[in-house]
DNA sequence: CAAGAAATGTCGGCTGCATGACATTTTTAA
DNA sequence: TTAAAAATGTCATGCAGCCGACATTTCTTG
């Protein structure tokens, strides 16, 4: 991959912003370049370095399986999202994988060794990654208190407006989105049975509140959605 | 408070550690001091400038409410932990709050500015910082994996064992805790009900896992509790 | 296009545990 | 020291949602 492309990759990511133009062109951090098709499994943790992986197409998800065989989606990550070690933290060995959600998967990795060198040289990039490192901590933080609190349709509707506000097309109140999980797929993100999903979505048709089918969620009035 | 004071409060926390004594000698950028008891309720954000607390001296929890009324416990902080805003993201206001949970608590706390001035000039500092946020999160994450897969029984214990082995006193396999947490409270860092925690503790004691009273709590054998 | 695989729809039984109600014990504060 | 408050113990009831079983629909792949 040549110096221009890498540079607009980084370009476009808010975490680089601190960095002028300059600076930016010299870096050309990115290592690695992979692509992946729906269902693929990206392994986060190699043997060989640490990486900070970045998605440049497509939607992949984060989860893990714990001992019982329980398997969690931990975060649904979208074009142009950070993911893999992001806390620096290299010593305890994480169960967590990365698995494509569409056909279309582009990642773009660093070495972490590269972006701390990088850090150490440019304070602000520092500052600005530890803050990025935790408005992300953050959301899946809430999204945890979600989970502890709310019943399972409580928090489809709190995941199906974060999503169409995320990545939906808004006009108005009424929203489309792209639906490229499956109902299991989000079972294991908001954690109930795939049985409740499809009576949940059968009862929110049927209240009105959207219109589901395997391509497409339409939220007909996001203000109505609680 | 002395410069020398300070000095040793941060100098003891390993956030510090990157920094060399004379550097450190420099800082003393600790601004608060505050004292607590048992039951005192500590606003973590304060009209005036975000902070970032360091907790010299007993046991304090962080909790929410929410819209519900809902009480939840998040984390329980012990001696030498930072808390506060620690994603050094002020723009959204949380409904957190700290809660003392022994009668001599004693709070030391900086400004969040003046501590990301201190990164700007030490990209060592926030590297560090980074990391520490990290694991906190870490550790958050896998408590709440916890709270949602396993029954209100296997929380208890994971909780149990988990107070024991941070803060008791461990002889062989035997370890003894000071309890200074209620049922209800404890009941509302496992999310479950005061009476589910009766009920477990008598479970407990009667297979002869520990033996549980108000002031400590003696976990007879760790391996045996699981 | 056909056959197998994957995803979705539907039902009923079962259970962990929340919830309320109340008794008893311990602590706190007057 | 004593009354009130807080913490703990115990029980009966109800229900959200998990789980297994199976049917139907849709997608994938040779």
């Amino acid at each position: 991959m040549d110096s221009e492309v890498k540079y607009w990759y980084l370009r476009n990511h808010k975490l680089f912003w601190v960095l002028n133009n300059m600076q930016l062109k010299q870096l050309c951090i990115i290592t690695g370049f992979k692509k992946a098709k729906k269902g693929d499994i990206i392994y986060l943790f190699p043997s060989d370095a640490p990486k900070i992986y970045f998605l440049k197409k497509g939607n992949i998800k984060i989860a893990s399986i714990d001992e019982d065989g329980h398997e969690i989606t931990k975060e649904i990550i979208q074009k142009g999202d950070l993911f893999g070690e992001l806390s620096l933290d290299t010593s305890i060995k994480s169960n967590e994988y990365a698995q494509a959600l569409t056909n279309d998967v582009t990642i773009c990795s660093f070495l972490l060794s590269d972006f701390e060198a990088l850090m150490e040289k440019h304070p602000g990039l520092a500052l600005s990654y530890t803050k990025f490192v935790g408005l992300r901590f953050k959301r899946m933080s809430s999204n945890y208190s979600n989970l502890i609190f709310k019943d399972a349709r409580s928090r489809l509707i709190y995941f199906i407006k974060d999503w169409a506000i995320r990545e939906g097309v808004i006009e108005g109140e009424k929203a489309t989105v792209m639906n490229y999980l499956t109902q299991q797929d989000i079972a294991q993100i908001i954690c109930t049975s795939r049985q409740t999903i499809t009576q949940l979505f059968n009862d929110f048709e049927e209240e009105g509140l959207l219109h589901y089918n395997r391509k497409e969620i339409i939220v007909l009035d996001l203000r109505k959605m609680k």
